[in-house]
RNA sequence: GGCGGCAUAGCCAAGUGGUAAGGCAGGGGCCUGCAAAGCCUUUAUCCCCAGUUCGAAUCUGGGUGCCGCCUCCA
């Protein structure tokens, strides 16, 4: 049976080759830590989980990797409010990170490189690109000059041209910081440091690197060159994915990731979820109202690339929908240990058990060797119950 | 304005040419001393218009609407 996915870089469905045999490797844009996550994170968290599950069901062996930026101007401003470092509010909300994740039954990758462990992968990126004429150094910062990729704009979309028309009436040109670039889609690979805050050094100075570079420098170190799959929300399409692939092609000369997923929004009572208008719902607050299995079953009764509204009304109806399918999964459990019923059937592969349901008695191997099996064993996998 | 995506009942969703699965919510009913649970039953012509076809939610063309991105964002 082959695999069909929606892959953003070609606007196309494609039947899924991975680049190994049996293999797959995968990577996840993460989450900036400097503050709890929200619903948009959970649901980008638990539609990459039920795909890494399955994929894992249907027996390929799957290296899931996923970042956590911990070094950036939201955190620092965050630490200077509270009077804090860096590092005291980044490890705070990674570890308010994991702890949401375990109550939504997300599996945790098999790393979590972050960006202040990468420093020397990303340093080597910055030069190579310098070296090949893709970046440059301007006053203290390093920037990379899009102009110089022929291929930017290939992922979302966009041509440089349009781009540089659209911004032209919003481009701020008081700001000093844009007077370092050459042009305005330039970004800055390497920030030089500024009083206070915390900084590398390197061969340009002192400095931070910027948020884009790291993707590139932790796919590379831990999955190589070109891996199957790069996924993330929809806002990062651009210019967040467009800019990785600027870096790491004009580097490698191959291909970044061979598919690009990307999930939907999430609104929130039919608005867009944003600070601004108020709605912001971490996943924290939500637990405290709904069952986290409930959250888990209404993100994937929905299609992942559309929007997701979560109105309390929605909540309500997969709060009863889970009620009952946990009811009916617990039946199955009982029934297919009581039967003895084995696996004995030759695709999928057998696989780890699930853990059960809300803790409960340690996992057992889970029999199977029929139709009801088959198509309760993927409604396991696909849930991640 | 530019680029991209989506459009089936209150919400989610199956369905890829033959007269619209299912779940949740809602209405009605059964059962019960009451309540809960359970059970039964009920709710759409598929955004609009035109075309292709014996026949279209499913194909073609044109509209409309919604969403995302174009600035940090899962």
């Amino acid at each position: 049976m082959t695999l069909t996915i929606y892959n953003t870089l070609t606007r196309s469905k494609e039947i899924f080759e991975p680049l190994e045999p049996g293999k797959v490797r995968m990577y996840c844009c993460g989450i900036t830590a400097y503050d709890y996550c929200h619903l948009g994170h959970g649901r980008t968290c638990i539609v990459w989980d039920v795909v890494r599950r399955y994929l894992e069901w249907r027996g390929y062996q799957v290296k899931y990797v996923q970042n956590f930026t911990d070094i950036d101007d939201k955190i620092l401003k965050r630490a200077s409010a509270e009077g804090t470092s860096m590092a005291e509010v980044s490890e705070r909300f990674i570890a308010a990170y994991f702890e949401d994740m375990e109550r939504l039954n997300v599996r945790p990758a098999d790393s979590y490189p972050r960006a202040t462990q990468t420093l020397d992968g990303i340093k080597r990126l910055v030069y190579e690109l310098e070296q090949k004429g893709y970046a440059y150094a301007s006053q203290g910062d390093v920037y990379y000059s899009v102009g110089n990729f022929a291929d930017y704009g290939k992922l979302s979309g966009k041509k440089l041209e349009d781009l540089q028309a659209g911004a032209s009436g919003r481009v701020e040109v008081e700001n000093p910081e844009s007077q370092k670039k050459q042009d305005p889609f330039d970004f800055a690979l390497w920030k030089g440091a500024k009083p206070g805050e915390p900084a590398w050094e390197s061969s340009w100075g002192a400095g931070r690197p910027g948020w884009h570079i790291e993707c590139s420098a932790m796919v590379r170190e831990h999955l190589g060159e070109t891996i199957d799959f790069h996924m993330g929300g929809g806002d990062l399409i651009f210019p967040h994915h467009e800019n990785e692939i600027a870096q790491s092609e004009a580097v490698t000369g191959k291909p970044l990731a061979n598919y690009w997923l990307h999930n939907g929004m999430v609104m929130v009572e039919g608005e867009k979820m944003s600070k601004s208008l108020g709605n912001f719902v971490t996943i924290r607050d939500a637990l405290k109202q709904y069952n986290p299995m409930a959250v888990r079953l209404f993100v994937l009764q929905a299609q992942y690339r559309k929007p997701l509204d979560f109105t309390s009304e929605a909540l309500v109806a997969a709060t009863n929908g889970w009620k009952t399918l946990k009811e009916g999964l617990l039946f199955g459990y009982g029934r297919a240990i009581n039967n003895k019923w084995e696996d004995n059937s030759p695709s999928p592969n057998p696989r780890t058990p699930p853990t059960p349901l809300g803790g409960g008695p340690p996992p057992q191997p889970i029999p199977w060797r029929n139709n009801f099996g088959k198509r309760w064993m993927r409604i396991l996998t696909l849930l991640g119950v």
